[in-house]
DNA sequence: ACGGTTGCGTGCGACAGCGCACAATGGGCT
DNA sequence: AGCCCATTGTGCGCTGTCGCACGCAACCGT
């Protein structure tokens, strides 16, 4: 059973301001696809996930699209809503099933605009959320496929409670911006060394210590500055209590 | 002569918050190639540009970098100081020589912890960063050298009084985290279509609009989206008011 | 006026990633 | 059990960018 403690952002507030909240904590399903906010639309939730995994993509005008960041259950979804812009030119899609809870945006600004740990806690994560961003843009201009496979892989994991990733090659090649060949020929020398195995829709990681090896320092840089940031609180697990409910019909939904 | 109001996000305050800032703004120069602040190293000031340019930089290890963000009198540099990191894994680096006023770190954070007028600019404000950084994050990916030298061109004259950059090729080719053949090349193709003219360290752009066409639409979505986040205050210029005073000496500095 | 430094031009070969086309196979679905 | 479609494998040729190694010329300082 997931709790708002789940969700590690939500487990740092003081008790104070999480109780105010918890009222209006809304779980919801999160099912593969679905799109939490799209380009310059307005956004009517923060989404704090608890299970699922959520990706903040930006899209071009020919469709072109990269991977900024990851949000799981270490973060929220639609900062821009406390920041005062209600929209972004991004868009957020859930990239692995789970469940979150959301908070209607009215609600947000108003505890927001209190000042206390809500406030500081949300603008920390941004931060981190920056760095993130950041990193990823050097990524995307200096690293190899390879590498930037290995770093997808490990932002994705660290968000599930196992090792196993229901994703398809071709939407992780949206992801990483690049051809859905040149992943399947990384995951191909990956399988190889036995780093992972995969077959349809599935991915699981087998040797981790390799795999961080093998990634580029992205991936390292973006946690020790996530940790500093925004400290793992004790009354939070680092990753989802839950095992994730296998309903294999579900993987194929897209909304 | 600069004044406060140069900078476009100080222009924009409420008459009583800025009265309240202006005893501690202190007008300082910024030599081309200055450091404001270095990848994890604490910050001491806020930087309000109003006629030098900033470039926001992330760095990896093995020393490519590239252009995150850039910020002239439109902006301020060191928004990790009111985000509450107090550090970022960037750079801050003065590209185009000028003046900017600056504000000591603990006044920042405890006028922005009035929560009025200046946490409601410095968050809308940061918003807007995240957006030039995200476009630059998929830029990277998906464009071309030739393009995203046009973009890097339109940014920097945006925030200049006239259409003369002085920097070097080496430099650019450094923002754009490329070779810096490959901005000599496409500098060339520009050069020769009358768009830009250009001698050793020096810059012009001739032809605005037909740079705009050439560019890809990255330079576009920042700029709307910028004007969205932060309308041109009426009481403030679009570029500096004046001219950046020619010391032809000093563009060598590298500190 | 003149030398030296610094910035620009150019010409390689190498190669990663692209775009396309099509074969092959896994695994739901009926 | 078998079909069929989504997913993965593979093989091209092509292009953009890289890395390196120069030559050249503009400009600065003396």
């Amino acid at each position: 059973m997931p709790t708002v403690l789940t969700n590690r952002l939500l487990a740092a507030l003081p008790a104070a301001e999480l109780k105010r909240l918890h009222a209006n904590l809304e779980l919801v399903q999160m099912p593969v696809g679905e799109v939490l906010y799209e380009s310059g639309r307005s956004l009517n939730h923060v989404f704090f996930p608890t299970s699922c995994i959520v990706s903040l993509l930006h899209v071009l005008e020919n469709g072109a699209s990269s991977e900024l960041a990851v949000v799981g259950n270490d973060g929220v979804v639609g900062v821009s809503i406390f920041m005062g812009g209600l929209s972004t030119p991004s868009r957020a899609v859930v990239q692995s099933l789970g469940e979150a809870y959301r908070l209607p945006a009215r609600l947000v600004m108003e505890e927001f605009s209190r000042g206390g740990a809500v406030q500081h806690l949300m603008l920390r994560y941004t931060q981190a959320l920056l760095t993130q961003m950041a990193q990823t843009a050097v990524c995307n201009r200096h690293h190899s496929v390879d590498q930037q496979l290995c770093r997808w892989l490990l932002l994705t994991i660290d968000r599930l409670p196992t090792a196993e990733i229901i994703t398809t090659q071709e939407l992780i090649s949206n992801m990483l911006g690049v051809r859905r060949e040149g992943v399947t020929e990384a995951a191909g020398k990956l399988q190889k060394l036995g780093v992972i195995t995969y077959r349809r829709g599935h991915i699981e990681v087998l040797d981790r210590p390799r795999l961080e090896t093998m990634s580029c320092e992205c991936y390292d840089v973006v946690r020790r500055e996530t940790e500093r940031l925004l400290p793992v609180p004790s009354k939070a697990p680092k990753a989802p209590r839950m095992a994730i409910p296998v309903r294999p019909r579900s993987y194929e939904q897209r909304s």
